[in-house]
DNA sequence: ACTTACGGTAAGTAATAACTTACAGTGTGA
DNA sequence: TCACACTGTAAGTTATTACTTACCGTAAGT
């Protein structure tokens, strides 16, 4: 069994066309032929991004009739939002305690 | 200017030595070389990975001395929570009309 | 039973990326 | 100025993975 944690489904949604799809299931359950159509990718391909996710625990899958229709699983995007959260607030707070000891008006550093 | 949307912070945290970097910047700010001890990886490969962290908005760098401390930047944090929120709510209220299943709770496993 | 529709899996390929060592650049102290 | 400490970048290798087509199992309609 998969470990169902925040680390693989992180790892799922880095990937664009995975995201696609989870995108797509968080307007509601769909099949995998109506995922499938409209991404530039093919029906095998959306079906091994499903797998994907569901081994991550972001989405589940039931049989209906020859369809396989997926759907999101709150349990798996709850883990995400728990480790972001807990992120969320520790960041937060000691950047809030940093700004107050020194002034960090300059932002200028970018990228390339 | 980069992008810097959830798209390249969720590929940026996909990654677990990059996530394991991240946690530690989420103490507080941190040197590089600081960032790399203890990690299994040398120190060019932490570089490489704040590049990567740094154009996906998720931290930012100054120079102290000969020294580069790098810190979270609540900004890119806050975009991923906004892009994770609004699936929240709408991949949670689309299902509950249908089940009412467990909360979060269940969160044991680890692997590898 | 036959045919059709739908989707998961196998096998193979090509692009990505995470890592290494070697080197260059910059700031600090004697 | 010389030596040292710290870090970013270059170049190269290897493992991962996202994708394709081909095939097989299963459910429904005629």
């Amino acid at each position: 069994m998969r470990a169902v944690n925040y680390r693989n489904a992180f790892a799922a949604l880095g990937d664009p066309t995975r995201r696609r799809v989870f995108e797509r299931l968080a307007h509601g359950p769909r099949s995998v032929g109506d995922i499938a159509h409209g991404l530039p990718v093919s029906r095998p391909a959306v079906s091994q991004h499903l797998k994907v996710l569901k081994e991550a625990g972001l989405v589940t899958g039931h049989a209906d009739g020859t369809r396989r229709v997926y759907r999101v699983d709150p349990k798996g995007l709850g883990q995400i939002r728990a480790w972001f959260d807990q992120f969320w607030e520790g960041a937060l707070l000691s950047f809030q305690a940093e700004v107050e000891r020194d002034d960090v008006g300059a932002e200028s550093e970018e990228n390339s």
